[in-house]
DNA sequence: TTTTTTATATGATTGCAATCATAAATTATA
DNA sequence: TATAATTTATGATTGCAATCATATAAAAAA
């Protein structure tokens, strides 16, 4: 999900600029703006008592975040953290609820977005419930690919860590990598210098 | 989220009784209509291969389930399963779009309930990915109270079984029960004959 | 290029929830 | 009230991912 660029400039929205592992909101904060990532890399994620992170979307360019606050009204579900150096956009909540209601078009495409995050939701849960890991990441790995999210369109290369998929399944590292190799062994996907290539066989 | 009974009657809604246990929609399937429950208890599950169950929600009288068809055009997330008799209205998906371009304060409160469904799954995926069954089942909880669901509002029972818990939370019976057991020895909630009733010291 | 940092890899051990088994209590039904 | 079915309870065992430890490889920075 995206707006326009210029219309959001039209509407009063401005740039900012992020360094790496930049904090742009943090969970349970008041909202005061619509999000859009324009370039770099965006996680939106749980971090616990003991600092270990659940990443719960990687933003990529052209996709809003943090937008929960302006539907229900109540504080970020999640902070908001620059992987890499990072450009967004930002449009005052007032301005943002003014589109919406002049917009009923974008407004069916947030309706859209929401719906399809809720999908993504039901099915990591269902995978985190039923256990098994290779089968937990295979899912994941598998809805990415479909949504075209984190792989390069033209090696279909995986641009993941496998710290950052031990995060989105609740897995550990070690966990990770063995499964994946074993992955790899058995033809599911291909790993080439540790890094992750989607196999054509299917995954 | 409910629409006015009348106002769906008045679109042309029907009503619908189900047995216990009855299918109201499968998991993947073509979705037709928007459903909400006028009487009884409807489970959102996902199943499994090996028959497991995966509780997403609990649906109790006066809301709405299966509504992300309606919203982003792809098959159903999971199954609906009617728990006991029950009495749903369904309103059929032209008919539903229509009344939504209508009526944008109705797509706004559905704009709502989509990003509270959102939130309610980073509450539950962050649990289920951080382990530990205590916090879990006890953050759950806390979110069913607080939101009034699935607790009896006169003498604060939880009228849900241990295997209900389970189902959402991932867990086996056993280890609920034992966890609540621990919970309840520790003065977190208060268990007499086997229910449970939320403690008044907080949770 | 060399050094430093980060990511991947792999073995050994452990802790804990799943599993299996069985019983008791509660609720529903005959 | 008796009987059946469901839910809760509890012990024993096991399997597997987490954890700990350490090494190697790749990428980034000096």
């Amino acid at each position: 999900m995206m707006i326009d660029i210029d219309l959001l400039l039209a509407w009063g929205a401005t740039y900012k600029k992020l360094e790496p592992n930049e904090i742009i909101f943090n969970e349970g904060g008041v909202c005061n703006f619509y999000h859009q990532l324009v370039e770099g890399s965006v996680r939106w994620v749980n971090i616990n008592e003991e600092g270990k992170e659940f990443i719960q979307t990687i933003i990529e360019p052209g996709e809003c975040f943090g937008e929960l606050p302006l539907f229900d009204g109540e504080g970020f579900a999640a902070s908001a953290i620059s992987n890499t150096t990072s450009l967004i956009l930002r449009l005052h909540k007032a301005s943002f609820h003014q589109l919406l209601k002049e917009r009923s078009d974008i407004h069916l495409r947030f309706s859209h977005l929401l719906a399809q995050r809720i999908r993504f939701k039901f099915l990591i849960l269902k995978e985190l419930a039923f256990n098994d890991p290779e089968h937990r990441i295979s899912t994941l790995l598998n809805y990415l690919k479909k949504n075209k999210k984190n792989v390069c369109s033209e090696c279909n290369q995986l641009q993941l860590t496998r710290q950052q998929i031990a995060d989105m399944t609740g897995l550990r590292v070690e966990t990770v990598i063995r499964a994946m190799r074993n992955m790899h062994d058995k033809g599911d996907l291909l790993i080439k210098k540790g890094k992750v290539y989607y196999s054509d066989i299917a995954l």
